[in-house]
DNA sequence: AGCGTCACCCGGACGC
DNA sequence: TGCGTCCGGGTGACGC
């Protein structure tokens, strides 16, 4: 479930390359492999691989969960999901069972999107802006402050976790992420978002950004089937920790459902009730 | 209108 | 071995 730390590792490795490839920006697409058709999300598969022949990476960036590719003609949007990686390897390399989408590039490498749930998605735009135009602020930019998120967050009257886990809210933040921030706040997960004291509001701020920053600082974290050279798994203070002592605390580690989703918090470092 | 809930898409992991 | 169930990101449908 690669959340905003994942995605952007995988941006930074594949705009700068490093000792197993070289920077993705100046490659040619030469012909793509499209097993899966259906992680085409637009245009349809037939006219994606068309407009897609020939066209060269200008860049590699990310907003949200997204990795977005500027072409020299559109743009290339990519979206992992839950079980998507992506990776530019050798193009002699044997291809994985669930690398189903392919680009394959010149000078011999292949940028492969393996995708073992199926769930991601590839879109090519002229103007990318139609997709990211929904996206909630950035939490680590510079116009997130501790301001702008409290007069969000005031805005409505939602449960924390769900409203964190909503991109329209702020972008790139999913269920580890959550978890790690509200934990890193002192905030139940269920606390509504207007009723949040200023302090609050800044604890949650400085949460949020410190569990991201915690996540980019080890390469994101490589959970499930998905490794993808991050460690930040052994480092969640929560996150699928439920039993195991609260590293604060000591107290138990407990998991409810909020919204759907599976949800790890501490009862003592983080109260119902304002604390 | 705002909010919560649920179904959907997938398949690996796990429990019985 | 072979079921059924759980899980999750994002979206869309529905109901209150």
């Amino acid at each position: 479930m690669p959340e905003l730390p994942e995605v952007e590792t995988i941006a930074r490795q594949l705009r700068c390359g490093g000792p197993a490839h070289p920077p993705l920006p100046g490659r040619v697409i030469d012909a793509v492999t499209l097993r899966w058709p259906r992680h085409i999300a637009a245009p349809a598969p037939h006219r994606f691989r068309r407009e897609i022949l020939g066209r060269t990476f200008r860049g590699v960036a990310r907003r949200g969960k997204y990795l977005v590719f500027p072409l020299d003609r559109g743009t290339l949007l990519i979206h992992l999901k839950m079980s998507g990686d992506l990776g530019l390897v050798p193009s002699v390399e044997p291809s994985g069972p669930y690398d189903h989408t392919v680009f394959h590039l010149d000078g011999g490498w292949d940028l492969r999107f393996g995708d073992a749930r199926k769930f991601g998605k590839v879109f090519l735009l002229d103007d990318p802006d139609r997709l990211l135009v929904s996206l909630g602020p950035e939490p680590l930019g510079r116009d997130f402050t501790a301001r702008s998120l409290g007069r969000a967050l005031h805005r409505h009257a939602r449960a924390l976790k769900p409203l964190l886990l909503d991109q329209t809210f702020v972008a790139g933040v999913g269920n580890i992420y959550a978890d790690e921030a509200l934990h890193r706040a002192r905030l139940h997960p269920l606390r509504r978002s207007n009723a949040l004291k200023d302090d609050e509001v800044h604890r949650l701020w400085r949460g949020l950004r410190a569990a991201l920053r915690a996540g980019l600082r080890h390469n994101g974290a490589s959970i499930d089937w998905v490794y993808r050279g991050g460690d930040f798994q052994n480092h969640f203070r929560v996150y699928q920790r439920d039993g195991e002592p609260c590293p604060v605390c000591g107290t138990a580690i407990r998991r409810i459902i909020v919204g759907q989703r599976g949800t790890h918090y501490c009862p003592t470092c983080q109260p119902r009730r304002k604390g």
